[in-house]
DNA sequence: CAAATCCCCTGCAGGC
DNA sequence: TGCCTGCAGGGGATTT
């Protein structure tokens, strides 16, 4: 499930196989979803492009083309975003109904690659973006969680009588965080996933900021977390799912105390918690 | 405006 | 063994 690190992690292996090669070629899927842009109108937008840019926003990806266009990516539950030759893209169309998006791309020297965006549930996105349009769902987002200050995290929470957990599932009061992350990060900072998001002090907002970027930039050293099915771009698996403290581990006990995980469920989604230590 | 609910989709675990 | 149900989850749209 790519949060923040995991869609990091896609970036950083992706921008050298990506940028200053031109597209080629574009196959894609059936009408779905996941198409925001319609697949026809956007396999001949991207077609003959050179990609310049790949930037990230909370659990988006922004590629920008050389003329003045870019493509907006988000890997949903179960996108994948990964490059591999030719031949193997060519297996993979054959064989495999989950990719959507696939990109022939060629080097100045003239060497072919290929970028495939294999998605198994669909919630995943790409919408081309012409010159100069600014997405609306980017507009409406928090700031990104690794750059949002204590002061402005307080001021977001300040109105807000929903529990913290699901304050900080909100892409609109910070960009990035998603389950397992929100889990971690209140567990780091001992702050109970209920907590009604307007109680939370100054003082706190510091100690929940430091701690989601403590836990954030730890996954992404790592590699981002590896639950079922994500992979970075190159394929490989990411091992911070080692280092989870609470999330997914309801039962098991809490690596500081010994108390078992507690879990219950806010806004449809599992909070895991430590319920001695986070009070 | 805030908050709750529903829905998109597929694979897999658990029950019988 | 095999079928069925339920669950997982990001986030936008809709309803309260």
């Amino acid at each position: 499930m790519p949060e923040l690190p995991e869609v990091e992690v896609t970036r950083r292996r992706l921008a050298p196989a990506w940028i200053g090669r031109r597209i080629t070629r574009v196959v894609t899927g059936p009408p779905s979803y996941f198409f925001l842009t319609r697949p026809d109108l956007l396999a001949a937008r991207l077609r003959g492009r050179v990609t310049t840019d790949l930037t990230r926003h909370g659990k988006y990806l922004l590629a920008a083309f050389d003329d003045g266009s870019r493509l907006l990516c988000h890997l949903g539950m179960t996108g994948q975003l990964f490059t591999c030759t030719s031949a193997e893209a060519r297996r993979w169309l054959g064989v495999d109904p989950h990719v959507h998006l696939a990109l022939a791309l060629r080097d100045p020297a003239g060497a072919r690659s290929s970028l495939l965006f294999r998605d198994v549930r669909k919630f995943g996105k790409v919408q081309w973006l012409a010159p100069g349009v600014t997405a609306e769902r980017l507009a409406k987002m928090g700031p990104d969680a690794l750059r949002i200050t204590p002061r402005a995290l307080h001021e977001a929470l300040a109105q807000r009588g929903i529990p913290i957990k699901t304050a900080l599932l909100d892409q609109s009061v910070l960009a990035g965080v998603g389950n397992i992350y929100a889990d971690e990060a209140l567990f780091l900072a001992a702050v109970p996933p209920t907590r009604p998001a307007r109680t939370l002090s100054l003082a706190e907002c510091e100690t929940l900021v430091r701690s989601l970027r403590r836990v954030l930039q730890a996954a992404i050293r790592a590699g981002g977390s590896t639950i079922s099915d994500f992979r970075g771009a190159d394929g490989a698996p990411g091992s911070y799912q080692d280092n989870h403290r609470v999330y997914g581990r309801p039962g098991l006990p809490c690596p500081t105390c010994g108390t078992p995980i507690a879990r219950v469920v806010l806004a449809q989604r599992s909070t895991h918690f430590c319920p001695r230590c986070q009070r």
